[in-house]
DNA sequence: CCTGCTTCTATAAGCAGGTGATATAAATTC
DNA sequence: GAATTTATATCACCTGCTTATAGAAGCAGG
């Protein structure tokens, strides 16, 4: 019952934090060659192989017309390709191909470049509590991915 | 000379970390009511005060008719206003309105709301890892704020 | 003071990527 | 096998960005 004020001060510290962080990496992060929620389909693909058309527009948070539209543009770009379903006439399967591994590889690459100038600036500590906070990133988004349909 | 191969592989994990967090980030910001760059505006003037358009753009990373359009919208919803510099006949003083506060209050709130049922499902440690991360993440938000304009 | 350059903001035209409503085809149910 | 549900595509439209350009205000030098 009293849940719902049992959000700890920190927790808005944490929040505040994130929120300005979120601005810092939208700010490092390309833009040019893929827009955002290309570029998360792209690597969603290449983290965990084809997907229906109907279970990758939910999970990027967008409608399923623009994830048609969406697939139909990195077809277009050589970036994905669609298959049809044997098993299912109605379905279509998409996957990623080798130009898209490229893409997603330069994108990251491109990010790292931008980060190692800011990283080598923090000092020891400081490069040692964001290393040491990873782990529990990687656990905020695997708890994110598993959320209901936010 | 070796320094541009001298990125540490710690540092690509770094990266990898931030890409997926990004993604993790994107997925719980609340979507309506303010795009990414007008939130990030707001916040902007909210934390630093009145800026002249001309100062506004550039580190938002858009182009100077996109924050003019903008802060047309803004305005035209309450959030922002405009007014002439008394000091510089040709430029115009960006400032955020209550409500404009108010929308922003709003938005952190969702992201709190959002995020406290996940930091709730991590173990102590990971808790304490982040929050210990917090001042490091705030040290890069500052080293990209003062980047020349990449 | 004018003349011409620079700076600051606004406008116009166009494109990318999103939405909801709706069509169509395949699968499923009764 | 007719009716319903599911998966994808298409349509018309909107938002927010881009580049190119215009117009107004400041700041020289002659």
């Amino acid at each position: 019952m009293q849940q719902t004020a049992l959000i700890p001060v920190e927790d808005a510290a944490v929040a505040a934090g994130f929120e300005r962080f979120f601005e810092t990496l939208r700010r490092i992060t390309p833009r040019e060659e893929l827009s955002l929620t290309a570029a998360s389909t792209l690597r969603r693909l290449e983290r965990s192989g084809p997907y229906r058309l109907c279970e990758l527009y939910a999970p990027e948070g967008v409608s399923q017309p623009a994830m048609t539209q969406l697939v139909t543009r990195l077809e277009k770009e050589g970036l994905a390709e669609r298959r049809s379903d044997p098993a299912d006439g109605r379905a279509v399967v998409v996957s990623i191909t080798e130009a898209g591994r490229a893409a997603v590889a330069r994108r990251r690459e491109g990010r790292v470049q931008a980060l190692s100038g800011l990283l080598q600036d923090l000092t020891p500590a400081e490069h040692a509590a964001l290393v040491a906070a990873l782990p529990a990133l990687e656990r905020l988004g695997d708890l994110v991915a598993e959320q209901p349909t936010t």
